[in-house]
DNA sequence: ATTTTTGTTCGTAGTTTTACGAACAGTATG
DNA sequence: CATACTGTTCGTAAAACTACGAACAAAAAT
C-alpha cells in the first residue's frame, strides 16, 4: 500500500498514470514530447512505476510500450477504496 | 493528487491514517506505544500528514487530539477513484 | 512552586530521491 | 555496413527523507 502511495508521490509519475488510465498504452517519446524533463529522468521515473508494479512495458522495436498492470492497478484502487 | 500520494508512501504514514480512519480521532501516546520509533520521528510523520492536509490536530491539554481531515480526505479519495 | 506529562523543535547522520548529460545497446533504415 | 532512432545505464550532484537523542515548551498534577 505505501508502495503504490509512494510510486504515485511524484507529478511525473502522476501524469504517466493518467495519461495511460486515458489511452491505455504510450511510448516513451509521447511522454518525452509533452514533459519538461530528460528522457533519462523519464525513464528512471518508469522504471519506478514498473518496479512498484503499476505499469508494464513491452518491446515493439525500436519503441517500448508501456501499459497500465491491470490486476495491480486495480488492486491498488481497491485498497485506497478500502481505506 | 502527487501530495496526498506522497504522504501515504511511508509504511508508518499508512499505519497511522489507517488507525485514524477506524476510530476517527487518537493521540500520540496511542501511536507511540503501538509503533517502534522514536517520538521525535513520529513527530515528523504528523507533521508530514499534516502539512499534506490529511489529518488535523486539536489541543486538548496536555495531550493532542489528532482526527483526519474529512474534507480533504475525501477529496484525496475521489481522486484516486477517478483516476 | 516544583515535578510530571505530552509533544515539538533542533542538530546531526545516513540513506534515498530527483535530475542531468554522456556514453552505451539494440533495432531499423539508407 | 554505416547511420539514425529509441531508450537504458552510469556517474555525478543537490535536495529531500528518515531516524535518533537531547533540549525545549506548555499545561496538569502534586
Amino acid at each position: 500500500m505505501a508502495r503504490y502511495a509512494k510510486a504515485l508521490g511524484h507529478p511525473v509519475r502522476i501524469f504517466v498514470m493518467d495519461l495511460l488510465s486515458k489511452q491505455s498504452c504510450c511510448y516513451s517519446g509521447d511522454l518525452t514530447d509533452e514533459l519538461p524533463i530528460a528522457k533519462s529522468t523519464l525513464s528512471q521515473h518508469l522504471k519506478e512505476l514498473k518496479e512498484a508494479g503499476l505499469i508494464q512495458g513491452e518491446i515493439e522495436a525500436p519503441r517500448i510500450k508501456y501499459c497500465i498492470n491491470k490486476d495491480n492497478w486495480a488492486e491498488a484502487q481497491k485498497l485506497f477504496k478500502d481505506f
